[in-house]
DNA sequence: AGTCAAAAAT
């Protein structure tokens, strides 16, 4: 909530903030008055000076007044209740216009205290209050504040109720969903007498909003009718809304087209039903009609015709509906720049997103959060984290949506720090959106290396759904404890959440990981069946690689054959990594050959290939294959692996020797030197780069990027504190073996994320059970 | 008087 308050500070507009030197200049010229810029002839301690006895009473405490009305519109009813003694004391008058800015200001900051305060000292005096006015500013001052029972009471002393203290109870009481409270008071008021106006019936209809309630929903809409006010328009467009809004959209078309008179109102709010109702096709026809009517077209029609548009990705339609929008001049209204942004976002086009932003007037915490948004998908993280901090060094509003955003850029930056950080700062805003942020947060932690973070994220959300569960079963998964993320998946039923295609990937995942066989073939074959979820063609890949991986080539290749898609590279690409791991030729051939087939640039073939063909001492078909990489000019993705040291990210390329502590790093790995395993068949890593010679491959493998990042670790961190290294590629075999034995001499736990997994070395030993 | 815009897990 706390971020709501911003916005009711004037100096703090979230808009358009001032640098902080305008800031200062526009508090001074104000249009409110400020304490001290009330000369001190009219100050409240001179009101016995015989200037101020000669002026009349009323003017007399016009200044006082003055201030308190500015005081309540920055927000400071704290200040405003010290002010008011005073005036008390000095025996100046509150007029009403005070005491209505002083009871709006509570509403709005849902002070009930300070409203409380206002309405105990209103009755223990006279205030000239023309026709119950105030009375109702109370009222509503209840309402607002969450206090029905304050409200009731009120309503009850009330000597003299009008038609809009009926309003304010009776739309409070439906608001809150106390619908027989409300209809209740409406009989009440049928009983005295009083005839309802088309204000009571749209407080009241604009509170149905769900199918179950469609029923009263009628009966009122009868009512209406028998009352003669079918064909007000404020009461038609609340009718039509609340059909959309209970499912009943027959309902709503009957009254839609029966309504003679229609504004852009009533078409937004059944554009808005139909969209919501997903089916966005239905909003654009109407929109079409619109146009052809000569409707006046506003921001609210434009803004939910682009969420239409954005639901299609057709870019061609929001092409031609965003040279409208100019035409009309509405681009730079953010109601309709937002949206539009975040249509060329979801139709990935961010050039024309950018655009589209540039043209906002004065951009929204929404349109900034589009933004992010945008950045990320085209994988610039790091922008996005720009944005948010410097939306955040300026006091700008931030919102859930954007912390969702930051987590899941940490999440791909694998940033324990700043994500650990942004989560702290969220906590403090209350700005984590349930189950959308938790499950970030859940995924960011685990992608972080931090997997007991991540299952305290999991541990406390209250009513976990599907995607958090999906979260911190593949977050098991991708750190080797298949057992617990079968657990997971179970007790996941148990709790009634039902699993979907990404959870059993994450399952499949699971399995893959710990070469569980029986059990990823149990869920390929009952999650039709029994749970079903139609298996997509990655769950096909994830049965490809575990056959592969556990060295049931024929069955991975009879898969590969038989599955109801066509391989695609990754299908091959498991079943060549099999073929590789476990020196099957024959089936490796094919895998290679289909993949180049399908991607002649895939590097990884090349190097499996040629490995296989080194490893069977097939020399001359190992040499075509580098021939033809050379040939082809492929340069492969540099291998690097990083790590980071208070907040510092640290980044070691092969033989890398940038590093300003390189002299330690490399003594520190030779100490090491005499645990290097043999590699005396020179096949290539991953790691390796093809234009080497032999022997400078050998050489190559002592400085690994791996090996420099455990080393600059062991140097730099604390040693109660496990050392994560993160790196591009696949772990090699001989790295590992030496991270197995670093942990074993070191006593460190070491965590090593590949591009695959998460590997935890302790004591010698690996999560992974060498199995990977 | 009634209408608007955004997000999570492979």
């Amino acid at each position: 909530m706390s971020w709501i308050h911003v916005q009711h500070h004037p100096s703090l507009s979230p808009s358009n903030p001032p640098p902080p030197r305008l800031a200062a200049a526009a508090a001074t010229n104000s249009k409110y008055a400020n304490f001290s810029q009330i000369p001190s002839w009219v100050s409240l301690k001179s009101t016995s000076s015989s200037f101020v006895k000669t002026t009349p009473p009323l003017q007399q405490g016009r200044v006082e007044n003055l201030h308190l009305v500015s005081l309540s519109k920055q927000g400071k009813l704290k200040e405003a209740r010290v002010f008011l003694e005073q005036m008390d004391e000095a025996g100046v008058y509150v007029t009403p216009h005070s005491y209505e800015s002083l009871l709006e200001t509570c509403r709005n900051l849902r002070s009930l205290a300070e409203g409380r305060y206002i309405h105990d000292r209103m009755r223990r005096r006279t205030v000239k209050n023309p026709s119950g006015f105030l009375e109702n500013c109370v009222l509503r001052m209840y309402c607002d504040c969450g206090s029905l029972v304050d409200a009731q009471t009120m309503f009850d002393e009330m000597a003299e109720r009008n038609l809009g203290s009926w309003v304010v109870i009776m739309s409070a009481y439906a608001e809150a969903g106390f619908f027989d409270k409300s209809f209740w008071l409406f009989s009440d008021m049928l009983v005295l007498g009083i005839e309802p106006t088309s204000m009571i019936y749209t407080g009241l209809l604009k509170c149905l909003v769900n199918p179950s309630l469609v029923e009263i929903g009628r009966q009122l809409h009868s009512r209406v009718i028998r009352s003669g006010l079918s064909s007000n328009v404020a009461i038609n467009t609340a009718l039509c809304n609340m059909y959309v809004k209970c499912g009943w959209f027959e309902g709503a078309k009957l009254v839609f087209d029966q309504m003679d008179e229609k504004d852009s109102v009533a078409w937004t709010g059944l554009m808005v039903g139909y969209t919501q109702a997903g089916k966005p096709e239905d909003a654009l026809d109407l929109f079409v009609k619109m146009v052809m009517e000569g409707v006046k077209l506003d921001q609210y029609v434009f803004s939910i015709v682009l969420k239409a548009c954005a639901g299609f990705e057709d870019l061609n339609l929001g092409r031609q509906i965003h040279s409208y929008i100019v035409k009309l001049g509405l681009e730079t209204d953010v109601s309709v720049g937002t949206p539009l942004v975040d249509f060329y976002v979801k139709c990935v086009n961010f050039e024309y997103a950018c655009r589209a932003f540039e043209r906002i007037s004065e951009p929204s915490d929404v349109s900034w959060s589009a933004m992010i948004c945008g950045f990320s998908q085209i994988g610039k993280f790091d922008e996005s984290i720009k944005i948010f901090k410097s939306l955040r060094n300026n006091s700008l509003v931030l919102n859930s949506f954007i912390y969702t955003s930051i987590f899941q850029a940490c999440s791909a930056l694998a940033d324990f720090n700043l994500g650990a950080q942004a989560h702290a700062d969220a906590v403090k805003r209350s700005l984590i959106s349930h189950l959308y942020g938790d499950s970030a947060l859940v995924s960011m932690y685990s992608k972080c290396g931090r997997l007991d973070y991540a299952t305290q994220a999991f541990e406390s959300i209250a009513a976990p759904d599907t995607v958090a569960w999906t979260a911190i079963i593949s977050g098991n998964a991708h750190h080797g404890n298949a057992s617990e993320a079968l657990r997971l998946f179970r007790t996941m039923q148990d709790c009634g959440v039902r699993p979907n295609v990404v959870t059993f990937v994450a399952v499949l995942t699971a399995c893959s990981h710990s070469g569980l066989v029986v059990e990823a073939k149990h869920y390929m074959d009952t999650m039709r069946s029994q749970y079903l979820v139609d298996p997509t063609i990655d769950h096909f890949n994830c049965m490809i690689g575990i056959y592969s991986r556990a060295g049931l080539l024929q069955e991975a290749y009879e898969l590969i054959k038989s599955m109801p898609f066509d391989p695609d590279k990754t299908s091959w690409k498991c079943l060549l990594g099999g073929c590789w791991t476990h020196k099957n030729l024959e089936l490796g051939e094919i895998g290679a050959a289909n993949l180049l087939q399908l991607d002649p640039e895939d590097t990884a073939a090349y190097v499996l290939l040629f490995n296989l063909y080194a490893s069977s001492g097939k020399w001359e078909e190992a040499a075509g294959v580098r021939k033809m990489m050379t040939e082809k000019n492929l340069k492969k993705e540099l291998s690097c692996s990083w790590i980071t040291v208070k907040g510092k990210v640290h980044r070691f390329l092969v033989g890398d020797k940038h590093h300003p502590q390189t002299e330690e790093i490399y003594s520190k790995l030779e100490e090491f030197d005499q645990t290097l395993m043999n590699n005396e068949n020179g096949l290539l890593t991953e790691e390796d780069d093809v234009s080497y010679t032999f022997p400078e491959r050998k050489q190559q493998l002592l400085v690994h990027s791996e090996r420099l990042a455990m080393a600059f670790g062991l140097i730099s961190t604390p040693t109660n504190t496990p050392i994560i290294i993160f790196k591009n590629l696949r772990a090699c075999e001989d790295c590992h073996e030496f991270a197995k034995h670093l942990s074993d001499i070191s006593g460190r736990r070491i965590v090593i994320r590949d591009a695959c997994r998460f590997h935890h070395f302790l004591s010698g030993q690996c999560s992974c059970n060498d199995y990977w």
